[in-house]
DNA sequence: TTGATAGGCAAGTCGTTGCTTGCCTATCGT
DNA sequence: ACGATAGGCAAGCAACGACTTGCCTATCAA
């Protein structure tokens, strides 16, 4: 499938903050967390102090892009990470040969 | 060697316009063009009316963040594509399929 | 039911960014 | 030398994006 620039204009807009990496950071190295886990982490682990709201926004950001998907249980929304996007549109500009080395 | 966010972010941030994303795929598919023959092949392929400076904005924007390379030659200067930055952000939220070891 | 927890919606502020306009320098061809 | 070509610099503007604040809904525990 060939790349669609209508999508990949979203999720190479989700990644060009740097917040939101640091969002995708954490749900790599653990999946499922709440927003308020998120907020938790971000504050403890890299002294971001953002508000609720702040990260609630960015997450919308990513859902939106599908590098996260989310699933209701009651008053939690857990959101998981989904790395399929990436890697639709990882290799757009790589050269059929590969990189060339340094001779 | 691991990825610095300090680099990450202005690869990421030349990524996130439309208008940078197409001139990396001009660039991928001819190297060693100049200027003006970027601005003519944006318009002429994909009908982007920019003004000659706003692509030389992008261009100083991707040059800044290593994804393009300029050799001066002359009154001209010619830009290449550099996937080099590219290779190395683009692993960061893959998933280990097991125990990676480090290269 | 009451209070606490988890999350959502909307308006407003403020810095950033993409683009234009105008003018300037450097190199080439004749 | 001259004009034409290739490119650079800087100020200004309009739109977008990140963040906050305030208030609201829904679920759970006591």
């Amino acid at each position: 499938m060939p790349i669609v620039e209508g999508m990949a204009e979203d999720v190479f807009k989700a990644l060009a903050d740097p917040t939101r990496r640091r969002i995708l950071d954490e749900l790599v190295e653990r999946d499922g967390q709440t927003l308020f886990e998120i907020c938790a982490r971000l504050v403890t682990k890299h002294g971001l102090g953002l508000s609720r709201q702040a990260i609630s926004q960015h997450l919308a950001v990513l859902e939106s892009a599908g590098l996260v998907v989310t699933r209701r249980q009651g008053r939690y929304k857990f959101h998981d990470l989904n790395t399929e996007p990436l890697e639709r549109i990882m290799t757009r500009w790589l050269r059929p040969d590969g990189p060339e080395s340094t001779p």
